[in-house]
DNA sequence: CGTATTTGACCGGCGC
DNA sequence: GCGCCGGTCAAATACG
């Protein structure tokens, strides 16, 4: 299991968006996007993440799963293991998951995110198997992103088609972990998908590796996607698409800030009051909260968009 | 028949 | 060294 000793700080963002179906159902075009209620196979739903694919993943993540599981301890050096459970998670969001709002998604097809994304550079890990590749390096490990959704499904559309390799069972967790890879050949992007044992609702989706080729749904319909920016997840695909290539350059000049982390479009879609107040049980649209969390300082002291859409208390690691 | 999922086995890292 | 555990493989199975 890899540490989080050493990813040291996490410095968390926090952008919320809601989802509307009928903002949705605008973007019928980009169906696995959006298609978060229909039943893939009938028992397996699949929930929409949007932005994600785009994410490209590239930089991350100490993975959520040590975020969740030693909450505070990544952002306090003494960490002091709490006995807690999800205190972390409460702590960090601004309305907890319990009473957040959120968690009684108001409907059913719909779902209300809570994200949270730990970035971390980790190192290249050999692929593992049965054939041992280079033993004596120490092993690496791609780049992870992880974050948590509040979703009722598990698996999250992002746009790109994943096979999944493998299920297993989470230690001090009733849900299993399952493991999934991108389809696309050449592509060895990974990710895993768990619930998290202390809230049920929450989907814990880790990112491994950057992907190599754009999102079949972007290729397929990727001007619909950015063009219209009117709400959220139309923003997600912008900023995937454009994030992929924000990255690749960061990674060639290793510098850069500008925290990209969402082109807002004109009218929000990013709503945070939802958030807080998504509580109501009237409220008819899908609220998504996503977290992100950076070990990039740089990130950090220039919020740029963030500084708009993300309410100051939510900026903790300030 | 091709593709995706399931699932038990296997492997390696890590803590004791 | 041993056992636990996370992660992956790959054969079997399911599905369209």
């Amino acid at each position: 299991m890899e540490k989080n000793s050493e990813t040291g700080n996490y410095n968390w963002m926090g952008v919320s968006t809601f989802f509307d179906h009928q903002m949705a159902s605008n973007y019928s075009s980009l169906p696995s996007i959006f298609d978060m209620s229909s039943n893939d196979h009938g028992d397996q739903q699949r929930g929409s993440l949007g932005f994600m694919d785009l994410l490209g993943i590239q930089d991350f993540s100490p993975s959520l799963f040590d975020m969740i599981q030693q909450p505070l301890s990544a952002q306090s050096p003494p960490p002091p293991p709490p006995p807690v459970s999800e205190t972390s998670e409460v702590t960090n969001l601004p309305a907890t998951p319990n009473s957040s709002s959120i968690s009684s998604s108001s409907n059913e097809a719909t779902t209300d995110e809570h994200v949270r994304v730990s970035e971390e550079k980790e190192q290249e890990k050999p692929k593992q198997g049965s054939k041992p590749k280079k033993k004596t390096e120490k092993r690496q490990r791609e780049q992870r992103f992880a974050f948590m959704t509040k979703s009722e499904v598990d698996h999250l559309e992002d746009g790109y088609r994943w096979r999944k390799y493998g299920q297993k069972a989470v230690k001090n967790s009733p849900f299993p972990r399952s493991y999934y890879r991108c389809t696309s050949a050449t592509c060895g992007v990974k990710k895993r998908v768990e619930r998290s044992s202390d809230d049920p609702s929450m989907v814990v989706t880790t990112y491994e590796g950057q992907h190599t080729h754009l999102s079949p749904v972007m290729s397929r319909g990727s001007s619909a996607g950015i063009s219209a920016g009117s709400g959220s997840f139309s923003t997600d695909f912008a900023f995937g698409s454009t994030m992929q290539n924000h990255y690749q350059q960061q990674q060639q000049q290793q510098q850069q800030q500008q925290p990209y982390f969402y082109s807002l479009p004109p009218n929000n879609s990013v709503n945070y009051s939802t958030t807080t107040t998504s509580t109501s049980p009237s409220h008819n649209l899908d609220h998504h909260e996503r977290r992100f969390c950076t070990s990039a300082a740089s990130l950090l002291t220039d919020h740029g968009l963030l500084q708009d859409i993300v309410p100051s208390d939510m900026r903790k690691d300030e």
